[in-house]
DNA sequence: TATTGTTATACTCTATAACTATA
DNA sequence: TATAGTTATAGAGTATAACAATA
């Protein structure tokens, strides 16, 4: 007999984490081959798209936008930069490592952008434009709540910031 | 001035991929140190997961299911199997890699289900249950949309199987 | 002293291709 | 001949700690 644990489970397929992981690997298979044809990197391009909506970025703010690590994002700058997609902006801060996009970088994304936009207007199309909009508002509301979650340290949750061993 | 392209795109926060990645980082955020303080990974547990409501699983459904390719499933198999958690079945096709949970294995599965529970239960509560249970289906819907674009061969994407350089 | 970012390092996952065994 | 899985291998992401520079 299942245990009440077992029985209270969600079923694999409503099991949030793998939802959002296997919803993800499906529109990943679907837009990356543009990115690739493009000798970008997903990261790279979540940079570069982060950028094109802002005069300029400072590495935190696109690492906590983008969802790269720090060291990550170092090498991308470097990778970017050399490609001449990308450029360093001076700022009142000198601890801040600010970049913009070069005039090669916007028309990068221009061209990808234009390349996959087919394949999101038929996607939006055969889901439903409406419940697109629908999934990406629950979407970006949930991590609004999870990260209320997580800021508020009321819950009974194992080693939280002091990671466990390994 | 924008160029049309850019015009035509949708904001930083309404885009698909970016909202998925975000969200589920968030997600894990909130699961990983249940996972992370029993000394499993991520795909590792996944594995688990999808075995405890299967008698047994063979490692192509596994690897679909869990969304982990060949090499890595390859892998986690020899890591669980040496922990004692899962193990090989007998199955009629030889080809085939057939394991399920061991007491052991199945007694783990209880263990974290049970210590990250009250989060999910937290969670739920705070986005509201049945805006959760909405949120689950469309993304499920959305999978089974992509699915069916990658599957008819009819758009204008670039070279799709045969990957282009690199 | 706190913050920003880089470097160093280790580990895991990702992704392909080539190979083996079975059907 | 096609399928299932393993091995090999290269590369990229993940994650931490330690360090440098600046505020």
């Amino acid at each position: 007999m299942p245990t009440p644990a077992y029985k209270a489970l969600r079923k694999f397929e409503k099991s949030l984490p793998i939802a959002l992981l296997r919803s993800r690997e499906a529109t990943t298979r679907l837009f990356k081959p543009f990115i690739d044809s493009h000798d970008l990197t997903m990261p790279q391009w979540r940079v570069l798209r982060a950028l094109a909506e802002a005069d300029a970025l400072d590495a935190k703010t696109l690492a906590e936008r983008c969802v790269i690590l720090p060291p990550s994002l170092t090498r991308i700058f470097r990778g970017l930069t050399q490609r001449g997609l990308i450029e360093q902006v001076e700022c009142n801060d000198a601890r801040r490592h600010m970049v913009r996009l070069t005039a090669a970088g916007r028309e990068m994304f221009e061209t990808v952008v234009q390349a996959s936009e087919p394949s999101y207007s038929e996607l939006a199309e055969a889901f439903g434009p409406e419940r697109l909009d629908t999934l990406l508002d629950l979407l970006n509301e949930l991590r609004d709540t999870v990260q209320c979650m997580l800021d508020a340290p009321e819950d009974a949750a194992p080693v939280r910031k002091v990671a466990g061993r390994r």
